[in-house]
DNA sequence: GTTAAAGTGTAGCAATGGCTACAAGATGTT
DNA sequence: AACATCTTGTAGCCATTGCTACACTTTAAC
């Protein structure tokens, strides 16, 4: 073993964090990225109903850029997670825990966007690089972020 | 429709992106997933190159939190991708491609918690959350940061 | 009312990335 | 040399998230 056992927090020059340690980043990222579609689908359908009056599979199959099928596919999941109910031919519906995530998911996308920009990032391209961002920011990092935007404005 | 054709740019509060520019954003983020696993993998072999002299597929697995088999067949994507070779039973090697792409990640990775630590990110956290971020940040969004921080270190 | 168009849903395929289980090579101990 | 152990590799399974193709319902036009 190069490294030692001991969990280092914060030097790492010395050798790589341990194998504990790197093995609970990676697992981290992993289900963050397994909880995305989820987030972006109850984002996109709390937008439209808000925007448009109600959400059809169609118009947010359009929106991701994928085929009606697989928008219908991962509305599915949605369902079986308790985040969405749907009438047949009447359009998706978020449950309360849906749209409790709804507001989560937006709240932390605009910090992570206000961030960006506050940092130096153009507006089109913090919208752009938040959306695939925003999914791994943690309640701390956001907290963070947030006290960051605070003192800056202050 | 609702919202105006033409792609607002910075302007939503009114309704919401354009279709076209809002799949555009996720069509970026899904890309930039697929390339995520093989970003950690090949920085990783390199670290225990650098770090051990050698990448063998059990350590390789452990460090990823993930079991041999599953190291092993992402691996062969690797090579499929011209990233890595192997001689049998002799450990991974990264061909030049695979050296340049991990030298970008690495640099990437360290920017990212940088910039995390520069915003009051606790370091342990920045650490953690990078490792999911960092996949998700454009090269005009690094460059921002490497900015923002030489400003603010001056 | 009939017909055409758009929307919705289902089925089946491919690629990814997890896993366990099993087989086979390499290594080290006795 | 024989054995045990670790490492490596393969096979086959499952879930996810894309896709196309086909079937059905609703809506709108005539």
């Amino acid at each position: 073993m190069v490294t030692g056992n001991a969990d280092e927090t914060g030097d790492e020059p010395p050798g790589l964090p341990s194998e504990a340690l790197q093995a609970r980043r990676f697992e981290k990222a992993r289900v963050a990225q397994s909880a995305a579609v989820l987030e972006d689908y109850v984002e996109l359908i709390d937008d439209l109903i808000t925007g448009q009056g109600e959400a059809r599979p169609t118009d947010i199959a359009r929106r991701l850029g994928v085929s009606h099928a697989t928008a219908i596919k991962n509305i599915a999941r949605l369902k079986r997670e308790n985040l969405a109910t749907s009438k047949l031919y009447r359009g998706i519906f978020l449950t309360p825990q849906g749209v409790e995530l709804a507001a989560r998911v937006r709240a932390r996308h605009r910090l992570v966007v206000d961030l960006l920009m506050a940092v130096g990032v153009p507006a089109e391209c913090a919208e752009l690089d938040a959306e695939g961002i925003e999914h791994h920011v943690s309640d701390l990092a956001l907290a963070s972020f947030a006290r960051f935007l605070a003192t800056r404005n202050a």
